[in-house]
DNA sequence: TATTGGTCATAGACGACATCTATAGCTCCT
DNA sequence: AGGAGCTATAGATGTCGTCTATGACCAATA
């Protein structure tokens, strides 16, 4: 006696009965035949004991009881059509919203092509894009606060997926104060005669450099320590030390010669770029639809 | 493609397995097994071409869009159960009302006791009164107004269902002004030399009486004419002449001896009060109840 | 480690019951 | 009187919702 919970299914009868006001063009209206929709009503009706219609020659009108329960199965009906609109418009990938977390400077040099197609592609998602480091990115993707993360490989955490996206190459440049040395080969240990300009101690890439020169004997100090990739960039443009950058983030100061790369007689490791999301967790149609995008 | 609209039935199962973050409690709960409710999500999750819930070893999840969906089916669901909750309670008579017409004297004389014991027994049904005269009454159960009307017969309309149900007896009489006619029997031409006090002249019982006394050749003309039935007594208490009222609604002050009733040497026609309703309409719980009560 | 107990998914068989066809009864309109 | 609506009813049919049985997985035990 507990949840007296009719067949949902019912109300959908009953709702379309009520709203055409004839059990025949409901029937219609849900691909039925007449008198199974006159069955459901009737079930209804036995289920509650109470009359819904009132039967007339020409269709059916609601009796009072049957008027009160429209009145909460129309609003229910409105519910879920709105709902079923919703889902729909989130398969199309006309509503919904992407929330990708990563480094500024990914975004700016390699995500913002995707980013900026998705959305016009997809004008009705919404973009949500929240920068932090490589652990903090890892944080939201665990607090679901972020469906996808961009970061530098390698991630090792049994929680997380990682597919390789991109692979960047890491280099040396430094700007016209330098630029004797534009055509020469240094070694490592001629390179630490110049002030070094590093990103923060933290970002994978400086602990990758360092670990480099590290297996060679050689300690890599930086004179410069820096917050910002763009930073990086304007340290090494006025001529205040040698930068360890993407290379494809300063393209443009190298087009136009305000910098120039330093070759070194060692190969630098190339650093790949990883989509990383929760593993075994389904991705939103948005999330997934952007990794395909990406590629 | 035009109205997408699933089978409702699979919300309620995908409500109850959101709101217990379990297939398995989910299915308890609407004694089905495990598999048909994993099923019933699947058919859910492939009709949006999204997926729902995120499945873990302990129990499901909402994804994002599981969890919109959820926002309206949530919503959804609580209707339909208060819808659930007020059938239950229209058809206990904890809640609905009840609505009759009729006149006021009917309603204070005869209906009241019925009145008092329905309204006792199921307090939670609001009772209406709509008084007004037969044909008012009958335009307001046709109008949808009332459920029920209480009247004098004869009724013919071939709209409306008429039960009888109850005898009243009209009769003449008067107050102490004229006790010399306290114990002797009248003629009708006896009767007219007196002052006569009637009811206003659309009700049902003055054209019965007019009727009378026009088929044995006598015209009735009152003296007073007045619009209630409390009037009517009072007219004829102050001894201000003879009034043709319902024994019934009389009887205290026949009683207490300040009316008395004048016989005649013809015998006057009973009135029967009927219960009317329209035909093929079905009736509120209410309004049958209240019928069977009134018997 | 193995074990146990919980989760959900899948496959296939079964049978309830939702739906259908056919028909009848009714009212209204031509 | 006949036709064109409407709904109700009865009984046959077959869909599909549900079940059983099983597997895979994970987490927390012993």
């Amino acid at each position: 006696m507990s949840s007296m919970t009719n067949n949902y299914e019912l109300y959908k009868v009953f709702y379309l009965a009520a709203k055409t006001g004839s059990l025949s063009q409901a029937a219609k209206a849900l691909y039925l035949t007449q008198p199974s929709v006159s069955h459901a009503i009737k079930q209804l009706e036995d289920s509650f004991g109470l009359v819904l219609f009132h039967r007339t020659s020409k269709g059916v009108t609601l009796t009072q009881e049957g008027a009160l329960l429209y009145s909460y199965i129309e609003q229910s009906h409105i519910l879920i059509t709105r709902a079923e609109e919703k889902m729909a418009a989130l398969k199309n990938l006309d509503d919904g919203e992407l929330r990708v977390g990563g480094s500024d400077s990914l975004f700016k040099h390699y995500l913002l092509p995707y980013l900026e197609s998705f959305h016009r592609q997809y004008p009705g998602v919404r973009i949500h894009l929240n920068h932090g480091t490589t652990p903090e990115v890892i944080a939201f993707l665990k607090e679901g606060r972020i469906d996808l993360g961009v970061v530098r490989m390698p991630i090792v955490d049994p929680q997380l997926q990682v597919r390789e996206s991109f692979q960047l190459q890491d280099c040396f440049v430094a700007g016209e104060g330098y630029s004797e040395l534009k055509n020469t080969e240094l070694s490592m240990e001629e390179l630490l005669h110049y002030p070094i300009i590093l990103f923060s101690r933290n970002s994978r890439a400086r602990m990758a450099i360092t670990e480099l020169f590290q297996s060679y004997g050689y300690p890599l100090k930086p004179e410069f320590e820096v917050g910002s990739v763009d930073l990086l960039i304007e340290f090494a443009r006025k001529g205040l030390g040698i930068s360890y950058v993407t290379r494809e983030f300063v393209s443009r100061e190298l087009e136009d010669g305000s910098l120039f790369e330093i070759r070194l007689d060692v190969p630098l490791p190339p650093s790949q770029v990883g989509l990383m999301t929760m593993r075994n967790m389904p991705l939103t149609n948005a999330a997934s639809r952007f990794m395909e995008m990406v590629g």
